[in-house]
DNA sequence: AGGCGTAGTACGCATGGCGATGTATGCGGC
DNA sequence: GCCGCATACATCGCCATGCGTACTACGCCT
């Protein structure tokens, strides 16, 4: 049993797919240039496998296509269909946030005073 | 038999690690009201291997802890580790999805009468 | 000529999402 | 007096997906 796992990196937002979407909506880009402007507005730099493999994912759906390779760049479009797709995404995406902030900007949750202490758990009860 | 293979509904928001946070905001609790809470607010409603495989993520996490069980019940409280994580998170969305707003409700990225038939593919079924 | 930035391909691993299945309890209705 | 539904959680295993690594290759600059 391998004991140590390194855990996965829950923090960071990562939705390829969504940051892809969001990137060509700004227009057309080959994916390279994506990368560079994904870097740029989410602070996420995409690794090649998740790019390739999104985009090829995104094509198979419908919501991007293909343009002409210039010899070493190969632009995507984002489809009607895809930027359809992406105002749905989002308009759920901003419904859900406004949740949660809401929520967790709210009086605290958890006394303030009483500090977490991993495992351990003393004598409690919920209301 | 190779049944219908089905793309995966890269459509539908789904995050459960931020959804089970965003619930776990409004106060502590178990599992099924979990459930039924996000699905109300979301309209995602979270299979059980996905669900207490991410509790199980999280705690490990440090983000959220066991409170004590009431027999059936297993209840969860966000720690405040977790609601810092949280609101980091909904901060970076937002400012994301705020890109992805106004890029996509600009100028048409691509010229509308220009309509695209989607790639079709034998063998492949859409839902 | 060598190195760096650009651009994409080609793997392969492991994680995590998810459905399926199972167990158990309590409650209302008839 | 028991039937069925809602509640509540556990567990298993598939496989799509995220992600890293390594590689090719071109062109520009110095």
């Amino acid at each position: 049993m391998p004991a140590k796992r390194k855990l996965p990196d829950l923090g960071r937002f990562s939705d390829p797919t969504l940051l892809i979407m969001i990137s060509l909506a700004e227009g057309p880009a080959h994916g390279y240039a994506m990368t560079e402007d994904i870097a740029g507005f989410s602070g996420t730099r995409l690794q090649p496998g998740t790019l390739y493999g999104a985009l090829d994912r995104l094509e198979r759906r419908g919501w991007i296509v293909p343009l002409e390779a210039d010899e070493r760049r190969h632009p995507y479009r984002l489809t009607n269909a895809g930027a359809d797709a992406l105002r749905a995404q989002l308009a759920t995406i901003e419904r859900i946030v406004s949740v949660g902030v809401r929520r967790v900007s709210a009086e605290p949750y958890a006394p303030r005073d009483e500090e977490e202490q991993p495992p351990v758990r003393a004598g409690e009860s919920l209301p």
